[in-house]
DNA sequence: CTGTTAGCGCGTTCAA
DNA sequence: TTGAACGCGCTAACAG
């Protein structure tokens, strides 16, 4: 009984030959542990859950393998859940995999509002978000700077001599992908000396579709921008094809960059001009963070801010 | 302790009194019932283990989606558990969830070896095949018919007058995408008496890239096909934009058609014509059979074939 | 190095 | 309608 458990368990105190043959008895009585009853008894369970806001949104599907990666690296199992972007549902996925006893909870994307704060803090095992931030500073933490990401890029289009860029922004709301990126945006007119203007700001929700609605408002303005920065790569690429169907061209007419650089930015044309956001290793740090905390650690910093780069495509050019 | 228990799992058998006794004790505990503890004293998890081949691809996203408004929908949690196209890792994968004990397992996408087999025998949990299916039919599966839906996707081609026509293939390890797909388009030509060429045949490995490679081989063909059928939304994508690289135009110069039909089919231009697979419905199927099978009800039909159409765009012309 | 014992936190009898 | 006792399959601590 307690000798299997030590030769399941990988523990050296078993003579070899015993351990022979208990692996033999396993083969031949097709035994396979019981993961749960082994969580009851030594509470842990070696799994950490994922939290994804949006399975189908490529970025998380990045950060997810980096994630995973490292979590096969030190032995835990990961399980993801997805949370269709609903808050309610987020919450729901915490508590659900809090109850399965999870060693760990990551976090990714979502915003981080009170109501959260207060499921994780009843949580007793470590979280570390991911690919986000809450807005305190409370909770450890691994994402990029994105207000510095969309002044960069917005720099990138002033470089060229646009003075007058529309920014396709997410929901406010969201202070990660969207309010810190269009906070980006209006830092960099203002250090640009160019007035801000908010006619040429609309509100999307990171998708194709919404992309293309938004271009097309500014396509019909009296004076329209002869650049346009989109908070992520599929609202651009919405964007580049509006500008195309209007017959106009990218980037002669009117020049897109984004934030984001996912695989998406490649499969357009003229492919497009990016600042990247490190996904993969966004996930591959978060776990190792967490790993660290699981094992009790001390961590010296626990709020991790990677960088981020311009990737230079066909997208944008002169005024 | 006994009475927690009933109110906790709403067994009618406790006096209202008792029951918001009960409630307001765990409320003020912050009492969280240890779903590991309830998974070993009932032999139940209610939750179903979904292995899903390819975490980036948006195909899976959908399917899952479907599988886990059908998974709410009967209480079951899901965990989603991402293989990496990898045949090992589905395997460990696999057992990892048998060994958390899953009350049901979800298979996704990837090709049924002779092992996979082995570990769904030794599973005694029901399993069914999600958009694939297993040679031998011996498995409860929901997909749909792969060669009809290459067939007619070709057919959409011979219509327009095509008879010089080139498919991106996947593996043709892969029954379902890969051979199944291949033997529809080799079907499509012999029904219009087309012969078959084996320089008109590229294999891919369904990503973007490897639609631009077959398509540049096509173009530097002597004589080129009129027309191209790529088993892969993402692959004709690829195939599209090398066409237009190259100077040509689609539909005018050449046609594509894909089968998957993905979100991303309208994200390219020309909006690419596509034979749609139900992917969402795929997904919620599959997932409300395994619910029977959970509940040991009979079900008469194991092996569900779910309809394909097409859906016209502007990426197929005449010759 | 191996076996024995006592829980882990719950659901499920059975009596009360 | 409630509570007491047992056991789910395993690990941990201890004794041998």
């Amino acid at each position: 009984m307690a000798t299997v458990s030590r030769v399941v368990n990988n523990n050296p105190n078993v003579k070899p030959q015993t351990r022979k043959k208990v692996f033999e008895a396993i083969e031949r009585l097709g035994y396979r542990p019981n993961a749960v009853a082994r969580g009851l008894a030594s509470k842990k369970t070696t799994t950490v859950g994922v939290v994804i806001p949006d399975i189908s949104n490529a970025i998380f599907a990045e950060v997810a393998r980096g994630i995973e990666d490292i979590a096969n690296m030190y032995h835990y199992n990961i399980i993801l859940c997805n949370a269709d972007k609903k808050k309610d549902k987020e919450i729901r996925v915490i508590n659900t995999l809090l109850e399965k006893q999870v060693d760990g909870l990551l976090f990714m994307g979502g915003t981080v509002t009170e109501e959260h704060s207060q499921a994780f803090k009843t949580a007793n095992v470590p979280i570390v978000l991911c690919a986000t931030t809450d807005e305190n500073g409370e909770i450890p933490s691994v994402d990029i700077d994105h207000e510095a990401a969309a002044f960069d890029a917005v720099q990138v289009l002033i470089k060229q001599g646009h003075t007058s860029i529309g920014m396709i922004s997410g929901t406010l709301q969201d202070p990660a992908n969207g309010y810190a990126r269009f906070q980006g945006y209006k830092r960099a007119l203002q250090t640009a000396g160019i007035s801000y203007d908010e006619e040429l700001v609309r509100i999307g929700n990171y998708r194709y579709e919404s992309g293309v609605d938004a271009m097309k408002y500014f396509l019909e303005l009296p004076k329209r921008p002869t650049a346009v920065f989109s908070a992520t790569d599929e609202m651009a690429i919405g964007a580049i094809h509006c500008i195309q169907d209007f017959g106009l061209k990218v980037p002669e007419d009117i020049s897109v960059i984004s934030v984001d650089n996912s695989r998406m930015a490649s499969m357009v044309r003229p492919q497009l001009t990016a600042v990247a956001q490190p996904m993969y290793d966004i996930g591959a740090v978060s776990m190792r963070l967490l790993t660290k905390l699981m094992k009790k650690e001390t961590v010296e910093h626990a709020k991790v801010v990677l960088p981020h780069e311009i990737v230079t495509r066909q997208s944008v050019g002169d005024k």
